[in-house]
DNA sequence: TTGAAAGCGCTAACAA
DNA sequence: TTGTTAGCGCTTTCAA
């Protein structure tokens, strides 16, 4: 009974066979005698015998892990993603190291110099805000990457993101055909490029309807539900408040109907809330919300085979994915009265 | 410009040195000539040399890496906990691998078995099941590993916990202080020892105070948002129902404040809540959660520096430590009227 | 069907 | 101060 790990060459010792022949059987090989692959599976069970993954990879040169890395995992916008890729990645027989980045985006980088040391084949990055010389490390880290949702669009790596804009169209539609006119937006943080599309998205539908911008209907969110609570607050808290709002982010409507409470409102019945994200809080919350649904799970599993292509050596180096958006209407939405 | 990763070989070559002199820079020995050192760095610089930590975990029989696996990082209970690893590690100059479980406890040994195939030098558990043959991987696998919050609280194996028993006490006295007779409870998941020691501290509390334990002012939340609203519409809607309720994790305390509100109640004027957690959100919500706190951080502070002493062979192999609870006082409590 | 040799990228221990 | 040798635990290639 060694106290110390027994390895390979244990199991083969004692199993009285080479070393090659173990870790035939143990991977599974078809070229291994019956008898043989008994006898070396006994002599494992026996020891104990667990293959240790980081030789593996160094001989191999492929350790099938991906990295993930993400600002914020209590955020349930990531971790949907993040449930995409586990379930994907279960598939592809890989496996997932998760990495977490925090407020300080100085440390995203620092995250991501850690992953690509040798520890995984490929990288997804969530949301990455990517500033300085993160995408340098990613280059001469000679590891595939890939983006979900990164703040900036055009940066040039495999990305895949939702149709913020067209979402954000069918939000302030349904808003619309319900008999809204008066309608405030609770905008995201402005450094992300789906905040601006959101945005974009609520002025168009707006504009269509012959109804002008008013920017005193506008507050910023954040993305946050502390953020969506002020903003709430500014936007209802006024002599003619909106009839309805677009929130830009699950999170923060939930901090708007906060806000709309905290006022002795009722929503949907004295103001209208729609969000974005569709994140699992939204249909457990009360009253259920109303939102844009961006289908996270499966931009975690796109995300997958990209990277997955590109650690085989097939697909481009650029490409961009966009994943439809759609309404899911639920009990925050109620006509203009 | 070689289109594979450079290695240590290479900025050697390049450098006109030994490998040895290389690794010396790198890893910061002193014994190297200055101007050797520059001209390593120079090199290594040139081609984008970035150590490859398999490789070098190999070599020591030592990765410096740390694994975390937790049921679900969503629930900010874990998150919180999750944070506190972090911190402290990123003091001891280790890294964290996370590896997240989900609803099935059958991927928790997965997770673990994963983590301790080389990749890591110890686990850090955050309220596992350690069901069946998770405990016999552990063994097997030889890596240390502590356990934050267990289900089950006699597993032997060092564990961290907080004082779940003195913090209902404190959150039960509270209400009684206040004036509140009838007090409902809303219980975690009876699998959890947490669970039933908070369910103890009521009943203590109440008997204290000459109150009779009154099974129908008890209802299970299982530790979740919608077990709350359940729990809390089963309590309050009903012919006599209790002035407060002691929800025994925050996220069901904000399940049992929606559970009022969507029965035209006001949180506290009709009823009063205290949860159990301290998560972040308690303090965001509204209104602000009054609550215990456990030391979450501090948790994974311990964790970690239990894991360390593991690692470098100090410490006793079954510690058992118990954090400090208190009372967070907030919003949602009120005197009974 | 099995095994020997060589090597993945790095470092400990020792020698020069 | 620098370099040599050996080896971490595993797998590839190729020969037997």
């Amino acid at each position: 009974m060694p106290v110390a790990r027994p390895i390979l060459s244990d199991v083969a010792r004692i199993a009285g066979v080479s070393a090659m022949t173990v870790s035939n059987v143990i991977n599974g090989k078809a070229n291994v005698a019956e008898a043989t692959r008994a006898r070396v599976l006994a002599a494992a069970a026996e020891v104990g015998y667990v293959p240790n993954l980081a030789a593996r990879g160094l001989a191999r040169g492929r350790t099938n892990l991906v990295g993930v890395v993400s600002h914020d995992l209590t955020v349930q916008y990531a971790w949907s993603i993040v449930q995409g890729i586990t379930n994907e990645l279960a598939d592809s027989g890989a496996e997932l190291l998760l990495s977490a980045t925090y407020q300080d985006a100085s440390r995203e980088v620092d995250r991501i110099r850690f992953l690509t040391s040798g520890l995984v084949d490929g990288v997804i990055l969530i949301a990455p805000a990517l500033e300085t010389d993160a995408l340098e490390v990613l280059a001469t880290s000679r590891v595939p990457a890939v983006l979900v949702d990164p703040r900036r669009l055009d940066t040039p790596l495999p990305r895949v993101t939702a149709d913020h804009y067209a979402g954000a169209l069918l939000a302030v539609e349904s808003l619309l055909s319900r008999g809204h006119r008066r309608i405030g937006i609770v905008d995201g943080d402005p450094s992300f490029d789906s905040a601006r599309e959101r945005h974009r998205g609520f002025v168009d539908a707006l504009a269509r309807a012959g109804i002008p911008a008013d920017d005193t209907l506008a507050a910023p969110g954040y993305f946050t539900q502390a953020g969506g609570f002020e903003a709430g607050l500014a936007l209802l808290d006024r002599p003619s408040p909106p009839t309805a709002i677009f929130a830009t982010a699950d999170v923060t409507a939930l901090g708007v109907i906060d806000a709309a409470r905290a006022l002795g409102l009722d929503v949907p019945g004295d103001v209208s809330v729609v969000g974005f994200d569709d994140i699992p809080q939204a249909a457990q919350s009360y009253p259920a919300l109303t939102t844009v649904r961006q289908p996270l799970e499966e931009m975690g599993h796109m995300a997958v085979r990209m990277v997955n292509a590109l650690v085989d050596g097939t697909r481009d180096e650029s490409d961009l994915v966009v994943l439809p958006t759609n309404l899911v209407e639920r009990n925050t939405v109620a006509d203009r009265t």
